[in-house]
DNA sequence: GTCTATAAGATGATAGAC
DNA sequence: GTCTATCATCTTATAGAC
């Protein structure tokens, strides 16, 4: 909270980078202690408990990324703009807070399960609604489809985008803004070729099974 | 082995949807016995170790998927319908093998680094290879586009098809086949509208920023 | 094929000295 | 702020009775 607390700060960072990498309830407290340099009842000093490192991880992190998705929704920018606003802000957490977005991806659903922790599902039901929102602006505007599944489509983004976490790393080639964009151009515009009027009916779905 | 192994079955199955559900790590020896209604040290009786069930489960599902992949890589479709088709059987395999294809989502990382559990990381990269030869000849016969990032087309790929294991059940609307069909729709022709020539000049990759 | 009993080790957490 | 020392609990796995 204080600008003192800069121990805490990088102990906290080291916990984020341990949980990111070993999963959290693979990360034992005296993984985190070695890698700081001190032993495990040490950390008990600065942190409740495990528990409570991985919270205050979330939650800040979170906090931030929400509060850029609410700048957007709350925008006068066109559909189209936003959507790819969406994605560049969410690339752009997986650049600067991988671990924290790592943890989530992976420990979410065991977390969410544990006392204090309900903010989580929140959260998620609060990202699809984003999402949504989103899709469905993008169909009323007609910028998107008429015919989307807006559901399969918002998972579909959702999975594409955070499971990324993954396999980007920085200075691996493409820069974040770089991936987002290149996501965008496959999600709005496709794979296939251009000529799309040309080959429609063999592009369109296929309807060889009944 | 043989078909008189049906009590070992039976166990294996519930470790697999155990490992599934919990993770691999999480779920205890006990978890299962549990399940199985048995103590557990009788588990013992059947297996050599908790690792030796993971690998069982996850050794044949992987033979008879990558067994698919050979025969769609070998046929005489063009590239759409390889492409169409590897969709297909991908989603059929989260379909019929949930539980396995989850524990590789979720566990596999972990494992590869165990002894024994090599052919974790060799079949990565043939699932690799298997998708890049069919982007390499969707290319080449005119079907994708020339620009195409394949490398990136692929981790796109990969990661859309498995990580739906975390939100598709059987009976929830929607078949997987019918899932299969729209993600293909969507990565081939995107989500936008088709009047793609009306506004190719904003549809193209943005260049505002520097 | 399952049970009882238990070994051997790792884990999260605590109390109090320095 | 860190260390020493330690607890209670949980883990995989084993040995041998039934």
């Amino acid at each position: 909270m204080s600008a003192a607390s800069t121990r805490r700060d990088e102990l906290l960072a080291i916990a984020g980078e341990r949980f990111a990498t070993q999963g959290y309830k693979f990360t034992t407290v005296r993984d985190i202690a070695d890698a700081a340099g001190i032993l495990s009842g040490s950390l008990y000093h600065h942190f409740d408990s495990k528990e409570s490192m991985v919270d205050e991880l979330l939650r800040d992190f979170q906090d931030q990324l929400f509060g850029q998705y609410d700048e957007i929704l709350a925008s006068d920018d066109d559909a189209r703009t936003k959507l790819e606003r969406a994605f560049r802000v969410s690339f752009e957490a997986i650049e600067n807070h991988p671990h924290e977005v790592a943890i989530f991806q992976n420990d979410a659903d065991h977390l969410g399960r544990l006392d204090g922790f309900g903010y989580l599902a929140d959260r998620n039901a609060q990202s699809r609604q984003v999402w949504i929102t989103l899709l469905e602006e993008g169909v009323a505007s007609g910028v998107l489809r008429a015919d989307l599944d807006i559901t399969l489509t918002y998972r579909f983004i959702r999975d594409t985008v955070w499971v990324a976490v993954r396999w980007y790393r920085p200075g691996g080639g493409l820069t974040h803004t770089e991936v987002a964009d290149q996501y965008v151009r496959i999600l709005l515009d496709g794979i296939a070729t251009d000529g799309r009027g040309a080959r429609a009916a063999t592009v369109s779905r296929p309807r060889k099974r009944k």
